[in-house]
DNA sequence: GATTAAACGAGACGGTACGTCGGGTCTTGAA
DNA sequence: TTCAAGACCCGACGTACCGTCTCGTTTAATC
């Protein structure tokens, strides 16, 4: 007769546990920020030992990374209305509001951070893939006629995007509301006037 | 002929020892980055106890914004020649050489990183003082009609430093010559056709 | 033949690893006193990761006290020859033998020491414990008729060591040969003269 | 005509300042205990700065010690009435009013401390002055025939003081009324029985 | 259904860096 | 000259995390 047959542990191991973790530390994430999601933290959280979470995941980096990288592709539409200025419009709202998200913030700053080895590799190809989204539909719009023949996709991606980032990194001011459709306006149309 | 002449510790103090402490802070962080810019690592390579160190600078973090924060100022140039553009293109070649240094580019990760108290609070005005640089400029153009009378400065500032700031934090692609130019074209003019 | 056959670092761990610094700490101890015993030092006699050691003692002195407790207690028998004389003589010699060694007189320094509070709330039944190897042979002492019925053990007890304790915290003075009987002596009979 | 003749922060200097410092070791003594009463501390407490203590005390101990060494003296009687109980009692009693005071416990703590260069060389001497005291009290005994012609004055007060001393250093035991008296008499007396 | 290999819990260990405290020295300037 | 003021050296203490290693135990798949 046991006298105590109690809660049993409930060993999580495999996918649950893998999911387990990764929820953890987003919502680590979102409560404490980068500094505050520790390892042993987000095991504890998970009901997990830290070696556990080492088993899977070689280094923190790489946990943070694995939690943070999928969020990212799902919230980002592929808008193609016809119209570039639509388009980039819902497409920047929509980064906008990921960035404005916790999840999003640490992510930006995870990807920011030097002396990361696991991002280094990964730097320019995921970025790449990222900005690619905004390159499509200005490659559309130049192709409906609807941008100048010269224009560089690359650099207006870069153009409309580095605000935000800007805002998130650095200055810490708020992605209001308008801000994204303000920010494409300016690219397409420029600040010089047009009237003649 | 003395035997020993010279092992005279050349005790710094005072603004000497702090001048030597911010060089070596400095140096060191062009040379081994933000991560390896240790406050011992710093404390060894200016003759300094590390005690010492931490008497002037509360915490590594204040000291390395102390290392970094004079020179972004003398680097920037408030050019005033009555164009527009040819002011903005002269700010934002020297904001890209700023950050292409290796101080530049510790300078903007360190204002990145979160979980940085010292930085927390100054994080908005510091900012604010960087971009009014571009922004008078801006100003100074819609005054001289150059610019749309609805302009709004701060987001033409941004929309310019916001490429640069992303391409150090995040992609790490390389600021190319011309890429100021072709950045403060793109925000004069837009993407969109001018010729009817 | 094997080219690198015993590099391994000999990690030690769990038990043996706390007697190897218990060990090393004791030998320290010895060797350099008090002062000298640096939790540093201990770690790198030990061969043994300072944060090791903090890890199982929570602070210098838990680990001092740690090293020198056991110690005492093997080294003080317990007799019961029938004669409170013989058996106070023999335990006091024991005392004074183990005070007289560097970690007998080590303990009685860290004992002696305020600003202890791992020490503090041990201390009194710590020699309350000690004292009452003493005050057990002198209340059979008094149960057999050889002491008087009034005789205050306790108080004997300390009488017997105090002296002992002084020379070696306060005046440095050698515990000589015979000194341990001739305390004894003093205490049962007296000063004064019995002669009638 | 100076703009500035203020309260006139009342530089003290020479003897004065002398006292003003001990005066305030001493306090802190008794407040703060050995180990609170930091140079610093007492600096601050007697309104002069650290660096003119250490020029006049070169460390810390001889300071405490300077602070210290007057009071014993003065508050040690030499009572000669002709009995030697009585003589010993009030000695005694004189001892141990001393050392429950907190500057008695403090200065018996300070001679215990090993590492106290200053202490070292004069351990023998300084506590052979004070336990000669007794062995005066002690021999006029002698010599008066009321205590056996074989005694050792220096041992009988050994071991008068030495459970006074280990109670305030060691057990922490308190030094209640009587107890003195009741030392005395096991000494001169002893623990087995006199009546035929 | 018993066995066995992989996964997990548990926890100690190595290692790096940060920040703190206190004792003691040295320099400068003012009373 | 003496002292205030304060910066400096030096050594030690204690803490937080990251990542590694060992061992016992559970779980799940295999025979």
């Amino acid at each position: 007769m046991t006298i105590e047959n109690s809660p049993a542990p409930l060993r999580r191991r495999g996918e649950p546990m893998r999911r387990a973790v990764l929820a953890a530390t987003v919502d680590l994430l979102a409560a404490e920020g980068l500094g505050g999601t520790t390892v042993a933290a987000v095991a504890r959280a998970a009901g997990v030992h830290e070696t556990s979470v080492y088993r899977r995941w070689k280094t923190r980096e790489n946990l943070l990374l694995d939690a943070l990288g999928s969020h990212a592709d799902d919230a980002l539409p592929a808008p193609d209305t016809g119209d570039v200025r639509q388009d980039l419009v819902q497409l920047m709202e929509a980064v906008a509001d990921y960035l404005a998200s916790p999840q999003g913030a640490a992510l930006l700053h995870l990807g920011a951070s030097p002396d990361a080895e696991a991002v280094e590799a990964e730097r320019l190809p995921y970025w790449d893939a990222r900005l690619r989204r905004g390159e499509d539909i200005v490659r559309r719009g130049v192709e409906r006629g609807e941008l100048d023949r010269d224009t560089d996709p690359r650099l207006v991606a870069e153009t409309l995007a580095g605000p935000l980032f800007a805002r998130v990194l650095l200055t810490g001011a708020p992605l209001d509301e308008g801000l994204a459709r303000r920010i494409v306006d300016l690219t397409l149309d420029g600040a010089r006037p047009r009237t003649g």
